[in-house]
DNA sequence: CTGTTACTGGACCAATCGGTTCGAAAAATG
DNA sequence: CATTTTTCGAACCGATTGGTCCAGTAACAG
């Protein structure tokens, strides 16, 4: 049907087999445009990040807004992954989200990630300018709901709050995560986020049914 | 000191007077940057917004950076004006937070603001790339979390809530303003912005110290 | 009037932007 | 070997980037 990318093709290679690893490529971009947006890339940073020349990257791939929008869409997967490994998984209801904040924490201290979201970037910076890039961020959007709403269920489930706030609980930690997300990538230091997300572990405590008293 | 703009000087006026407005300008400016962002503006866009040509640009004002900084800067303090006047001057605590959602909504339901804040924008675009942007970003910030500080000590003084948590609470509710300002810049329809603001403002009411049991 | 200051518009700058084209070399097949 | 396919690098494209310069003119004060 389509030969655009050839992917994995059965009877193949007459000549030369290509030398890259579409994947690889892919991951240097998402690194490239994580780091720098998309504007503020420029084909020069491209080429040197992903090693190819300019023909090549033109022939296999297509234009720079190609590239980005497969760039994004790929961590977009990876980011869904993220969050149904952490939270979709697991069986422990309330405690699962805890475990989200505390996995997003060690990004930020752990592994001195400082670069925020790449879609969420992508979504200040393009808005709706491109439809392409503005339907992955719905997709974003909705598979992080889905991971949080999911996770709260499965708490209402087992009895440790009630059912009727999934939505309200959801929908509070989804603006939680993208607004904490937007100071690491503002520059805010360490010490402000480790708060923010002390202070969404209290509120998620503070839901629990039994001892309901205050979020401290 | 300094004979930079000029601003308001006493001892005027030799040769011809200036015609156009300073801060005119640099609300046009700050339109112009809230809507393309700084990388995707570019000095063509700068003179057709201002009315102005590039050479008086320049002579006035400076380079696009400088430009790019005076009106976000001017953006801040206006944001913060509307934050202190809404949130900052009111008597009534709790509902001073909630007034500030409700304001919230308006610009972007009767407003039709869909820009969503160009402080935040500019925080996931540059990121700490730039010194001066990168200080403005913190007095926003900071600005932001004093205007919701003052409210909740406010509500703890009425006896609305405990004080022991009220950073607890301001962390959560600028992380979810700054969330929510994402998503309406990343194209997300009102009523998921209404169902944004309708989650925080039942969270909020759920802190209230009397009739305590549930945020429904 | 003269002097002074400010606004205008266009010419001009080197550098870079995203993108195309092409010929040559490299690596596989038969 | 020839054939096929891919990678590579450089030349090249027009357009646009942010920025400078300057001569002309307009508006004021004295």
């Amino acid at each position: 049907m389509s030969t655009e990318i050839a992917s994995v093709n059965e009877a193949p290679s007459r000549g030369r087999p290509r030398k890259f690893d579409d994947d690889a490529v892919l991951d240097a971009l998402v690194q490239l445009f994580w780091e720098k947006g998309y504007e503020a890339t420029s084909l020069a940073d491209i080429v040197a990040a992903t090693g190819l020349n300019k023909s090549s990257l033109y022939s296999s791939f297509g234009s720079k807004d190609e590239l980005f929008e497969m760039a994004l869409s790929r961590y977009v997967d990876a980011r869904a992954g993220m969050m149904s490994q952490v939270v979709g998984n697991g069986t422990q209801g309330l405690d699962d989200v805890k475990m989200l904040f505390e996995y997003l924490w060690s990004e930020v201290n752990d592994m001195g990630e400082h670069r925020g979201c790449l879609a969420i970037n992508t979504g200040t910076e393009m808005g709706t300018r491109d439809q392409g890039v503005a339907d992955i961020g719905i997709r974003f959007r909705s598979q992080m709901r889905d991971g949080l709403s999911m996770a709260f269920t499965r708490a209402a489930d087992n009895g440790e709050i009630e059912a009727e706030n999934i939505v309200t609980y959801t929908s509070l930690m989804l603006s939680f995560i993208i607004g904490t997300a937007v100071m690491v990538k503002s520059g805010a230091p360490n010490e402000e986020i480790r708060s923010q997300l002390d202070a969404a572990v209290k509120t998620t405590e503070s839901w629990r049914l039994d001892q309901r008293s205050s979020p401290s």
